[in-house]
DNA sequence: AAAAGACTGTTCAACACTGAACAATAAAGT
DNA sequence: ACTTTATTGTTCAGTGTTGAACAGTCTTTT
């Protein structure tokens, strides 16, 4: 039995993909109490870090880049607007689309919480070689590659 | 500015926990998806694996282990059990105590789940060489465990 | 032009997860 | 023995996320 079903934690790619996981999952949870400060949540983090970066970026970018819903976004960018984090204007060539703006108050806030999150990481991963971290950073990227290839390939 | 605030993209640590993360979501979906025939979702996956491992744990040791609050336990188990994937029998030593155990017929569906999730890593990482994903492996175990200590020092 | 199709953002009902309050039980302190 | 403190599992209200249905706008086809 254990010939035609191995047991997966014998298994070298899963027990590896096991830990990237949990690792995922605490980094997550540690975060989102780093962040409390801030009274943000990671989705938030990740909205503002994405809007810093991509000025002007509409709200079905943003959500291809955050892998989440459009409706996600429709509910969470209003309330961060309320807030007088960013702002969405209209945009004129294409009335559909709500190009999105960080406010001076959001870029702020947008700096503190990326200076947390980068803390966070190298406090954590200090001990991890830097040649490691890179070594992982390109699997990791050669993975999304093959991921979203499947995403793409299933519509 | 960027001197005082060199942005989190420039910083190697930054750029490779977020690739991590990235491909840990993107998993994540495609895990959901190849699960859906089984009519399971990636948390009844997390229980069903560490109830075939783990046999006659209890509920409390289950949420640490899956990193999750009691209660959310309290909501899956018990449409579980209706389901017959598994049973809940008290502890005689400790009447608080639920000790839980996988059904021959949850036996069986976690082996499926467990071959689809091996299946799926298994494609997804099978250009990576072996000894970058132990390597990875190792790294993301002293990470969980830095980040565990957190955990506890909380308290 | 007109019609059909595609795309953007919104709403809503369904579901998932959490933390706090709770009841039952066990363990420790007095 | 009795009281206090801790632990286990449950319930519940609050919050987050999703996918489907929808209205408004563009694009393509005819």
């Amino acid at each position: 039995m254990n010939k035609n079903q191995p047991l997966p934690w014998d298994h070298p790619r899963f027990r590896s993909w096991i830990a990237v996981a949990r690792a995922c999952q605490l980094m997550q949870q540690s975060l989102a109490r780093s962040l409390a400060d801030l009274d943000i949540k990671p989705p938030h983090l990740d909205i503002l870090v994405n809007l810093y970066r991509f000025e002007g970026i509409s709200q079905q970018e943003l959500a291809r880049k955050l892998l989440v819903g459009r409706s996600n976004m429709s509910m969470l960018l209003p309330q961060m607007e309320k807030r007088g984090l960013l702002l969405r204007s209209d945009d004129e060539r294409d009335k559909r689309v709500l190009r999105l703006y960080l406010t001076p108050e959001g870029r702020k806030l947008s700096e503190e919480a990326m200076a947390i999150q980068t803390g966070l990481i190298d406090r954590v991963l200090s001990d991890e070689p830097i040649e490691q971290c890179m070594a992982t950073a390109d699997s990791m990227e050669r993975i999304i590659t093959v991921l979203l290839k499947d995403l793409r390939d299933e519509d």
